[in-house]
Formats: structure tokens, C-alpha cells, sequence
DNA sequence: ATAGGGTTACCA
DNA sequence: TGGTAACCCTAT
């Protein structure tokens, strides 16, 4: 009866930082084993990693929250049934920076001497590669 | 084991 | 009453 929810505190999400600047995001497994982090997310578990990063990054990012949960959630409140979308045509790409140096959702403690990346911006080096015409 | 989705609880 | 944070379940 005692589950009082655990709310994460900053020790944890230092160590899901150092964790995920070290190994790697989606390796919360490896994470975890390290002696290091195993310390402080030592009662947390891989899905929990996820499930805070997922949050973190979601809430501090260009959604002034988790707006798609939010409009999943106030939409229905409840799984609709797959109902068949026409998925009209649809040449958009999800493009997607993968991994990989996605690091860092909240702020810096106070380091990053050069780069000034207030949030995530990976601006492309421009894929358009279509030289003039 | 990881990623995604959905649900619940607590706080403002 | 509304929004945010966390937890559990399911699928890949």
C-alpha cells in the first residue's frame, strides 16, 4: 500500500544525463549496469529511464508540453478503434534526426563554452543537394 | 531489451 | 478543474 509514486529527483536525472551523454540514449539497460549510475538508479528500471527521458524530452521541447499527449488524451480520453484513415497521398518523409549526439533536453548545469544550444536545433547542413538547375 | 501507448496520481 | 509527472502494459 505504500506507493507514494516516486518522483524523480534531480540526482536521477543527472545520472540519466551522464548516462545517456556516456553510453547512448536507448541503452538504459547498459546504463543501469554501470556501477556509477546503478548507484542512484539503482530501484529505477529500464523502463523507467525511458519513460523519464521520454517525458523529459517531450516537455522541454518545442511542444509547450506534452501537447500529443495531451491531445490524445482530451481528444477521447480512450483508445479509439483503429478506424481506417483515407491516409490521403503523403510524400512527407518523418525524416527524424536518429540517435547519436541527441543529448540533453533540459539545460546544462554550466558548461558548454561554445556551443550556445539553448534546446536541441540540429540544423542540417541542408540535404536539398540540388545544384542550381 | 527497447520503443510506444495508455492510464493514474499529485500539484497549481 | 487543468496540467504535469510517473507507472504499467503491449508491441516490435
Amino acid at each position: 500500500m505504500g506507493a507514494p509514486k516516486q518522483k524523480w529527483t534531480a540526482e536521477e536525472e543527472a545520472a540519466l544525463r551522464a548516462g545517456v551523454v556516456k553510453h547512448g540514449a536507448g541503452k538504459w539497460r547498459t546504463i543501469l549496469k554501470d556501477p556509477e549510475f546503478s548507484a542512484v538508479l539503482r530501484l529505477r528500471s529500464n523502463v523507467d529511464l525511458k519513460d523519464k527521458w521520454r517525458n523529459m524530452s517531450v516537455t522541454a521541447n518545442g511542444w509547450g508540453s506534452r501537447e500529443k499527449a495531451r491531445i490524445a488524451l482530451k481528444k477521447s480520453r480512450q483508445i479509439l478503434k483503429h478506424d481506417d484513415n483515407p491516409k490521403v497521398l503523403n510524400t512527407e518523409v518523418e525524416d527524424i534526426d536518429h540517435e547519436i549526439v541527441i543529448a540533453k533536453p533540459p539545460a546544462m548545469s554550466s558548461e558548454s563554452l561554445k556551443f550556445t544550444s539553448p534546446k536541441r536545433s540540429i540544423s542540417r547542413c541542408n540535404f536539398g543537394s540540388n545544384p542550381v538547375i
